[in-house]
Formats: structure tokens, sequence, C-alpha cells
DNA sequence: CACTTGACCTGTCCGC
DNA sequence: TGCGGACAGGTCAAGT
């Protein structure tokens, strides 16, 4: 589910491949969540070149030659999949980007799926396909684009400066009676953990997800601020988290899957004592952890 | 203001 | 085999 982690190695994906391509045609397959003016994309995306790509949070942000952006959010089971023109023609499998992976066998692109297809100038493709409409595209000028980020109201992330230990503790006391679930799981908190990293960042500080956040010693929260550091730190490296390796670039995207401490893991053994991982909820968030050593 | 809950969606899995 | 229901999770609006 793409979180921080995900955003990065899409981001870094699209950077490689689509950064200085023009777009020659913009297809619109599912406009439900495709947002701006029509006369907009006309006019400033057809024929603009993408120029950089770059993420605030979990917003994946394309800037374009036009000076216009393509803000895309991921939610839960967007993704991102790029095809060459050679690839296309010898029906080979689309590189995929980041975001949710699916287990389908084969791929044929466009599909039910699809929602968006930009048609590049060297006769590449890149497809945004979302099956849960969830996601969204916006076009934005540069008032606009700077407007609805600051909008959005965003906490630091976890590797920037501005995140620091007296940050966290002043947060901690500020919100000390919800769960560190739910803190961690706040964008305007802390922006970039989603459902999978605020387990795994808990299993790292031995602190159970539900615990208030104003029971936490100054020890529990220098561990829970590292642990957040540490987390999206190794997963970025490894490329994120995908479930699935059917699309990916070889051995370069989502190997946290198979690092991961407890997400997903539940009755199987906590990788620090063997207890049997436990599943309950929290915050409204399906939640994993050891009942022997996260306390 | 702080915090919680439900809505948005559809594919997948489990039990009957 | 099919069908109903629970579940998955990021964000936002509406609720307490």
């Amino acid at each position: 589910m793409p979180e921080l982690p995900e955003v990065e190695t899409a981001a870094a994906g699209l950077r490689q491949l689509v950064v200085g391509k023009r777009i020659k045609q913009v297809i619109i397959h599912a406009p439900k969540k495709i947002f701006g003016q029509q006369q907009d994309w006309i006019t400033s995306v057809h024929g603009a070149r993408f120029v950089d790509v770059t993420r605030r949070g979990k917003w994946l942000i394309l800037e374009l030659s036009s000076q216009w952006s393509l803000v895309i959010h991921l939610k839960m089971t967007g993704q991102l999949l790029f095809q060459s023109a050679a690839n296309r023609q010898q029906s080979r499998q689309p590189i995929f980007l980041g975001g949710h992976t699916m287990r389908h066998e084969q791929v044929q692109l466009p599909n039910t799926h699809t929602r968006a297809e930009f048609v590049c100038d060297d006769g590449s493709r890149l497809f945004f396909q979302d099956m849960r409409l969830f996601g969204y595209v916006h076009l934005f000028n540069p008032v606009q684009l700077h407007d609805y980020i600051e909008s959005l109201r965003l906490g630091p992330e976890p590797m920037d400066k501005a995140f620091s230990f007296d940050y966290f503790s002043k947060l901690c006391r500020r919100r000390s009676k919800t769960s560190i679930k739910a803190l961690l799981l706040d964008q305007s908190a802390i922006a970039g953990l989603g459902n999978i990293y605020v387990d795994e960042a808990c299993h790292m500080a031995r602190l159970r997800p539900s615990r208030r956040v104003g029971s936490l010693t100054v020890a529990d929260r220098r561990a829970l601020w590292q642990a957040c550091k540490r987390i999206l730190k190794q997963a970025i490296k490894l490329g994120g988290t995908s479930c699935s390796d059917h699309y990916r670039v070889e051995g370069t995207i989502g190997e946290y899957w198979n690092k991961r401490r407890v997400y997903g893991r539940t009755n199987e053994s906590c990788p620090r004592c063997r207890h049997a991982i436990a599943k309950t909820r929290v915050a409204g968030r399906g939640t994993h952890y050891c009942p022997n050593c996260q306390v």
C-alpha cells in the first residue's frame, strides 16, 4: 500500500524513465477524480515535457515544461506502469514504477483499471492504474500547486531535519491522549507513515500501537522517534513494499516485504522473541504486534 | 481544538 | 458452484 517509501520509489522510477520525454497524447480512460479544466489539459499537458518528478509525503508531483504540474495520489490501490514502444510491440510486461501490486499473471494495457494514459513522443507510455478509484490526479499551475500543498498541512517527514526529537517530544505532549498508532498515522503530525510502517516502527521501538502517547517515557519516545526514521530509511533503500513481484524491475523494487517484522504476519513468530504475532484493531486499522516484547 | 468514526471503492477470501 | 459478508487501507468530512 503506497506509503512514503513506495511513492519515493515511484518518483525515482519516473525520474529515470519519463523525465525528458514529450507528451504526445493524453488518454483519459476513467475521468472520475482526474481533475483540472479540459482546456488546461490540452494547452498545458499535451505537447509538454516531463522536466522533474518530486514528492511531498505520499503525494507525487510531476513537473512539466509548461510550468504546470500533475499531482498524483495513489491512495491504496493506485499504481504507475511504464511500457517502452519496443516492449509494447513484443507484448512484454510493463515496468512497475510503484504503488499497489496485483496478482495478475499477464497484464494487457490499457485495461479496465487504467485511469489515464500518457503517450510520449518516442512511443513509450505511462499508465495510471487504480482499481478502486480512490487515487486521483490534479493538474495545477504553480500558484494552485503551492496552495494545494499548503492546504494539506503536512507535518515533517521522518528524515527531515525538522523532525527533531524536540519536535517529536512537543508533539507527544500536545497529543498525549491519543494512541501511538493514531498519532503516527496522522499526516499533519508526521508525513509519510501509513499502516504498514507504523506497525513496523512500533515493533522496532518495542511499544504497543495502542499505548497512549502520554504514557511514554523519554526513553520510549526516543526509541519511537528513532524507529520512524530507521524503518523509513530501510524501506526506501529496499524500494518499498510490494506483496507481489510480477511487475517489478529486477531486484530493485519491493524488497521490504520480505524483511517486514510484524505487518501481515499474524500467528507467525516474532523476529525478536519468537512469540506469536497478534492482530487487533487500533484507531480503526488492522494492527499487528508482538504481545510479548511490545509493551 | 482534539479525537473518532464512517464514506469512498472493488477485488479477494472465507464460511455456508 | 455460488453467494453474502468481512476485510483491505489513505484521506476527508462529519460526528462527539
